[in-house]
DNA sequence: GCATCCATGTAACCAGTTACATGATTTG
DNA sequence: CAAATCATGTAACTGGTTACATGGATGC
């Protein structure tokens, strides 16, 4: 997981370690950041990989540092420029590969399995412009069935909990709600992805998606 | 954490291992379940402490059969009993002792530290009513300052979110509302508290709780 | 020249998972 | 009696964490 996520922000532009992990917190939704301690050894493990490599500090393809309002950094690199490209221990600014291009896409598509975790799931769509528009629907659609089973086991549970417990009764009140919210969430992206390409059997004006989360099936 | 929710269950009733399992997913917000590879080490080490222990099938204080609905267990139970408590390699009922009780306590209030991650604040939550009201009312606001930082930070990821990647900006905007509702439902919680017991310096008619939620501060 | 932030890395640990092995009980 | 389900347990692995060690660069 942590290598879709360095080798998909890598895909964009080079960075060292240090503010890959700035990255990592703050434009993905690795809540509260990751440490170094799993970082730098992932980025070693893809480097034995082939998948990314160091890359020289100065003459890139891509602009290394495009105004991110850290003029500290900006400036520490400058001169790191023109000093020569880092000594011994200096910044190791790292880049993808064609072999981590292929990687970073297998990891794509074969972790679209285990999107259950909502995570993973969060981590892909994030990259979900990667994806030819069928593999994308297909998320969304396994994304749907799974919260749909899990709006169901909520509703259980909203049933079962202990009379005369408010703590447990908000909770899971508040955790349907969410679950509610999350599959009316994806059954939005679905329609807006039917509407933006309407591959298959779909017609255009005929119910696009069967919301289930309107249905108030009353099972008691 | 899994001892946690292990001991608040038992404290409710005697279990053994399978059924734990099941109320685990159930009734806790445990997503899809513990495995048994992590339950049942832990009961081992739960019992290893004295925390709990497996008590005889038959004859206990609590009922240990109280109308779940799943009529083939019951049953179970019942001829188990019947047939004199399970020779070597039956049924193992455990029950929670005093010091499991005590451990409970000592877990559910140091614990409390850590519940940044949301998954021990809700389960932390499902125990609330075994905690003092101040401890309680602590627990909730701690909750709150670190749903006020997450809010903070998600308003800036959406700001931050690549031009033109609808993918990435849906769910930012998601994560954000997400986060946006947590907060009003913790400060709600907090309302209620309060209102319950005042204990503390707070008067009666003015400002309950100055809600950052619907604060739409716009530094851009 | 000392404190502070930037930056990389290692080692020990931890809380869980999957896969495997075993066996009792129920039901058709 | 075979298949399904209930039930317990172990071993290897995973994907991270915290704490520690190191050192360059910057700012005051």
């Amino acid at each position: 997981m942590l290598e879709l996520a360095i080798l998909g922000l890598l895909k964009e532009q080079e960075l060292h370690g240090y503010e890959l992990k700035k990255r990592l917190s703050e434009t993905l939704g690795f809540a509260s950041g990751v440490s170094f301690g799993s970082l730098y050894p992932a980025l070693a493990r893809l480097e034995a990989a082939g998948a990314v490599k160091a890359v020289e500090a100065f003459a890139s393809t891509a602009p290394p540092v495009p105004l991110t309002g850290s003029l500290g950094g900006e400036l520490a690199v400058f001169r790191a420029r023109k000093a020569g490209a880092r000594g011994s221990r200096g910044k190791k600014v790292y880049g993808i590969t064609p072999r981590g291009e292929a990687l970073f896409e297998e990891l794509l598509a074969t972790e679209s399995q285990s999107s259950d975790d909502e995570r993973v799931f969060n981590l892909r769509l994030a990259f979900a412009r990667y994806l030819p528009p069928d593999a994308r629907l297909g998320m969304l659609e396994r994304r749907r069935a799974h919260l749909v089973e899990r709006l169901v086991q909520m509703r259980a549970r909203v049933k079962a909990v202990r009379e005369g417990d408010r703590y447990s009764r908000s909770l899971v009140e508040h955790d349907r709600d969410a679950a509610e919210r999350d599959l009316t969430w994806i059954e939005q992206l679905i329609a807006n992805e039917r509407a933006a390409a309407p591959s298959r059997d779909e017609a255009v004006g005929a119910a696009p998606v069967p919301s289930f989360s309107k249905n108030q099936e009353d099972n008691h």
